[in-house]
DNA sequence: GCTAGGCAGGAACCCCTCCTCCCCT
């Protein structure tokens, strides 16, 4: 994070199920906000080849392919590239806490990648700061809360939840702190690649 | 329309353990 700037990349994994332990990672995507600004330009996107078959139930929920994952970088090319686009950025994923952030560990453990600690902001923790406790605070229920249409972009994508999540981010970070002169909840750690 | 793993947070209770629910693919 430069001086004065609050850097962030909002990112979502799409993988071959729930289980951060015996699944692996097949689409990475991540946007760039500064000081609450999303840059729309400043993009990462990759089909990541999970060295092992894409369940159809997975291929339905995500509309990835096996076609589509075979000639993409592994996890370690793939998530390298995702590094150094993050650079000292802090991250932020939706349930990343328990999700994201557990499948980049496992699988650089998985691959011995050396890691680094980076910061890491859930943002299920603004929905929790913005409307306590009830209803819930699923990606779809946060959609609905802020008025945002789910229907304009491709969900269970990466690509696409990235860029609504983003938008819901700034959003909710905006009314809690309009000057986004720091982050209004508490941030945690997590690893990601050298 | 469909599965299954981990775990935060609360209850009950004074420090842990158990329980239930959440949320991601």
């Amino acid at each position: 994070m430069q001086t004065g700037t609050m850097d962030i990349v909002v990112f979502d994994l799409e993988t071959t199920g729930l289980s951060p332990y015996c699944e692996e990672i097949i689409q990475i995507a991540g946007m760039r906000m500064r000081d609450g600004v999303i840059l729309k330009s400043e993009v990462f996107e990759t089909y990541v080849n999970p060295g092992k078959r894409i369940s159809s139930f997975i291929t339905h929920y995500t509309g990835i392919t096996n076609a589509q994952v075979c000639h993409a970088p592994g996890a370690v090319q793939a998530l390298a590239e995702f590094s150094k686009f993050v650079g000292d950025a802090t991250l932020v994923a939706h349930n990343g806490k328990r999700f994201d952030m557990p499948f980049i560990r496992e699988t650089c453990l998985r691959n011995s990648t050396p890691v680094r600690p980076i910061g890491f902001i859930d943002s299920i923790a603004f929905s929790r700061r913005l409307w306590g406790r009830g209803g819930g605070h699923g990606l779809d229920v946060i959609l609905n809360r802020l008025q945002l249409d789910p229907q304009s972009v491709r969900r269970h994508d990466a690509r696409g939840d990235v860029a609504i999540l983003a938008e819901a981010v700034r959003m909710m970070w905006s009314r809690i702190d309009p000057a986004f002169l720091k982050c209004p909840v508490p941030a945690g750690a997590g690893v990601i690649p050298v």
